[in-house]
DNA sequence: GATTTTTTGATTTTT
DNA sequence: TCAAAAAATC
């Protein structure tokens, strides 16, 4: 690029980075200038708004480079935040292989969580808490939840306990401890949402245990009342950088800003078009405010684009435009033109499964002049998990393998818990939530009444669960074969947890002892429910992660913040997955399925968020797009079964929003006669089919074909025009009997808008878009 | 205390 | 529709 550009990054520098700049910088080459510029801008705030595919990661990792190369930092001193483990893993692993051996390890890049236990740990005593505390997971939390509502006298049907840690991680989210959550917030509850929430922290402090939010929670309650601690920390970590700024929550937002007050040395990479999480908490405001929060900001824009063809950036540009309050960037890139954005409409979901199978063998093979294509290449991203298993129907009938990424995690999984959970008995007796879970798994006759028992036995003489179960067996409070089998199992646990330690059993073996000697194997391989071997399975996996530590504790203390699934089995598969579990990932052919109003975007959003719902969704539907390097296609249907109910669709208004100079309308073969029923249709009834091959061949059907023949669908809008006005609704009248292909016959009983509202006479009243409706008389029967 | 039947209600998800 | 949770029954 020209001198200029290159003595204005010079001057942003400081006197620091000059000082050192004799040493060779051989990785500032592989930049461009915007990356450049935020690679070398080191000193004071700056904000690396990295649209998509523009080498966010890239630059990020060469900053971290530059800070240590230069000696600006040295490793210790940079805390660099993440939100994944698989994002901070990554970054590790880039940072290291461009450092060489040189370096070692970034002790303080990490999640806000992982970093936040860290910290926690020192300062435990500093919030009442002991530096050995444990971290709750959902299920715990929800467990205590419970027996707070319940305690509490709470009618649990008002107030169930998904319901309260819903809300209670809003609060944390937004940094509120109990005594600050606003009055208005609280009194919305009905005053008793704040005096639950307050008896839940109580409850964590005497259990010695924080959830997820308190980890960021309790650090800030920390920074803010022990200046001390704030200003160790402040000097400590000179050079801060977060990444994903965009989805950071309100307490991660104080958190940073708290950190980053004194020297200001912080770089936040984000992009304000790919803000997907906030249902979670994560605020949009945090990175458009960015400017106001730290004047005199550097901000620098990464807008080339290293992924996409021109047409897919278009598209995702065009649909984006229609988003208010962007800070805005304009993507371009220097690939070569390749493929419009494809679109297609579809009868029904089934078909576009069907479709989309077929595109994918074809893809597969290499058609149109394209080259074969790998499967693992191709990705279907939906907006909702339900959306998946049409296409995972479809891919076992044709057999086509594929993959189903994110779904629950390795250590979510029931199996995995209740194993974790004998382990945290095991090193710490006292863990009465672990005690709960696994009391009566395997079933040993300890149902409520005998639980409860202990519980009231426990509270009584102020110890442990456990010790109050022993208590209880003393005072021969329980009998039968309850009775013997809580002794086994806590002769078991003082064996076990005399055995922690032990130089003669390692970990691993007392682990497998464990779980042998609880019967809690055997409770599965007794188990003849298909998923029991995957679930043994699962076990020996578990105990074969053990072996990566040095003893139990150290891996109880790490699994709870790690939570990937890490296991893939070999082979070439299409992926399928949510278009949030896409964020960061690309793909050569994307395939967008199910753009229909009110499922993408989806009603829920945009009825409990308004316009700030629909512009997340609108952000998600960028994210997709983006995601495509070189195929992207997206499809509608126009009839779906929702919660069992065939609905009629309208496509997206995302849609609409695709400029129609980058898009290409496919004909689906199957609409327009031919390919119907012949091929492999297998589920409907045989009379359904010949009802359909006569619906095809009836005159309203050859009627609106020729309609929409007139007009070819050379654009997008008119794609979606022939949904909507095929056959308008002027075409029907009142009480008129009608024909629906799904449906069968009926009479009209309302008109709304481009919508027919019709007694069927067997599916009963439903309201379904005039185009898929046919004067009965135009059927030839 | 376990098993069967009925009811309900249904995005997106990391740590 | 269909899975999970709650209620009812054994």
């Amino acid at each position: 690029m020209s001198s200029f550009d290159e003595s204005d990054a010079f001057e942003s520098a400081s006197l620091a980075t000059r000082a050192m700049a004799a040493r060779p910088t051989p990785y500032l080459d592989d930049l461009n200038p915007a990356q450049r510029e935020a690679v070398e801008a080191l000193e004071g705030p700056v904000l690396m708004l990295a649209g998509a595919g523009t080498g966010k990661t890239k630059a990020l990792t060469t900053r971290m480079v530059h800070l240590l190369n230069t000696n600006t930092a040295r490793p210790n001193e940079i805390l660099a935040v993440t939100f994944t483990n698989k994002a901070a893993r990554e970054m590790k692993m880039r940072v290291g292989r461009m450092m060489g051996e040189a370096v070692e390890g970034m002790p303080w890049l990490g999640t806000f969580h992982s970093i936040c236990v860290k910290l926690l740990r020192r300062h435990a005593e500093l919030v009442e808490l002991k530096s050995n505390f444990t971290i709750l997971d959902t299920d715990d939390q929800l467990r205590l939840l419970k027996q707070l509502v319940a305690a509490a006298n709470i009618d649990d049907k008002r107030w169930p306990a998904r319901m309260l840690a819903g809300i209670i991680d809003q609060w944390k989210n937004r940094a509120w401890t109990p005594d600050q959550v606003p009055a208005a917030e609280a009194s919305a509850y009905d005053g008793k949402g704040v005096a639950l929430y307050t008896q839940y922290q109580t409850r964590l402090r005497e259990l010695n245990a924080v959830d997820f939010g308190d980890l960021l929670l309790h650090m800030e309650t920390i920074f803010q009342t022990h200046d001390d601690v704030l200003e160790q920390y402040r000097r400590w970590f000179r050079y801060i950088l977060v990444d994903e700024y965009q989805d950071t929550n309100v307490a991660q937002y104080l958190w940073l800003r708290l950190l980053a007050g004194g020297h200001r040395n912080i770089c936040c990479v984000g992009d304000d078009d790919q803000s997907i999480y906030g249902w979670r908490g994560a605020e949009v405001g945090n990175i458009l405010r960015f400017e106001k929060d730290f004047p005199g900001a550097t901000v620098v824009r990464l807008e080339q684009n290293y992924r996409s063809t021109p047409h897919i950036l278009a598209a995702a540009s065009g649909v984006i435009a229609g988003n208010k309050d962007r800070l805005g960037k304009e993507l371009w890139t220097q690939a070569e033109e390749g493929e419009k954005v494809r679109l297609i409409g579809h009868w029904d979901g089934d078909e576009e499964a069907r479709w989309v199978g077929e595109e994918i063998e074809a893809m597969q093979r290499g058609t149109r002049g394209m080259q074969p294509m790998s499967l693992d290449h191709m990705a279907i991203l939906v907006r909702a998990s339900h959306q998946m298993r049409a296409f995972e129907d479809r891919f076992l009938t044709i057999g086509m393998p594929y993959r189903v990424i994110g779904g629950p995690r390795f250590y979510e999984r029931m199996e995995i818990r209740d194993a974790m959970a004998y382990f945290r008995l095991v090193v710490s007796p006292a863990d009465d939530l672990a005690f709960e879970r696994v009391v009566n798994t395997p079933k040993r006759g300890l149902g409520d009444k005998a639980q409860q028992k202990i519980q009231v036995t426990a509270r009584q003489n102020g110890v442990s669960l456990v010790e109050g179960a022993a208590l209880l067996l003393e005072e021969k409070g329980l009998t039968g074969k309850g009775a013997s089998e809580l002794g086994k199992l806590l002769e078991g646990l003082r064996r076990w947890g005399r055995l922690v330690g032990d130089k003669d059993v390692s970990h691993v073996e007392l682990a497998e002892m464990v779980l042998d000697e609880s019967d809690y194997t055997e409770m599965w391989q007794l188990d003849k429910t298909p998923e029991a071997p995957g679930r043994l399975e699962n076990l020996k996996e578990l105990v074969k992660a053990l072996e990566g530590f040095e003893n139990l504790q150290g891996f109880l203390e790490h699994v709870s913040l790690i939570m990937d699934n890490e296991s893939e089995e070999a082979g070439e598969k299409v992926s399928i997955m949510t278009l949030h579990a896409a964020k960061g990932l690309e793909f050569p052919a994307v395939f967008l399925p199910g753009w229909e109003d009110g499922l993408f975007p989806s009603q829920r959003s945009m009825d409990e968020s308004g316009v700030k719902g629909l512009e997340e969704e609108r952000r998600l539907a960028y994210v997709g797009i983006t995601r495509a390097e070189e195929v992207c296609t997206i499809s509608f249907a126009g009839n779906r079964r929702v919660y069992g109910q065939w609905q009629s669709q309208m496509p997206s208004r995302f849609i609409d929003e695709l400029p129609e100079d980058h898009v290409e309308v496919l004909t689906p073969p199957g609409l327009y006669g031919g390919g119907y029923g012949a091929a492999g249709g297998g589920l409907g009834s045989i009379e359904s089919r010949v009802a359909e091959a006569n619906v095809y061949n009836s005159p309203g059907w050859k009627r609106m074909q020729a309609r929409s023949q007139q007009r070819p669908m050379s654009q997008p809008q008119e794609a979606r025009d022939m949904v909507i006005d095929a056959q308008a609704v002027s075409a029907h009248e009142m009480g008129e009997r009608v024909f629906h292909q799904k449906f069968g016959y009926g009479a009209i009983i309302g008109i709304e808008g481009d919508k027919l509202e019709i007694d069927f006479e067997k599916a009963g009243v439903k309201k379904v878009v005039a185009r898929f409706v046919t004067g009965a008389d135009d059927i030839p029967f």
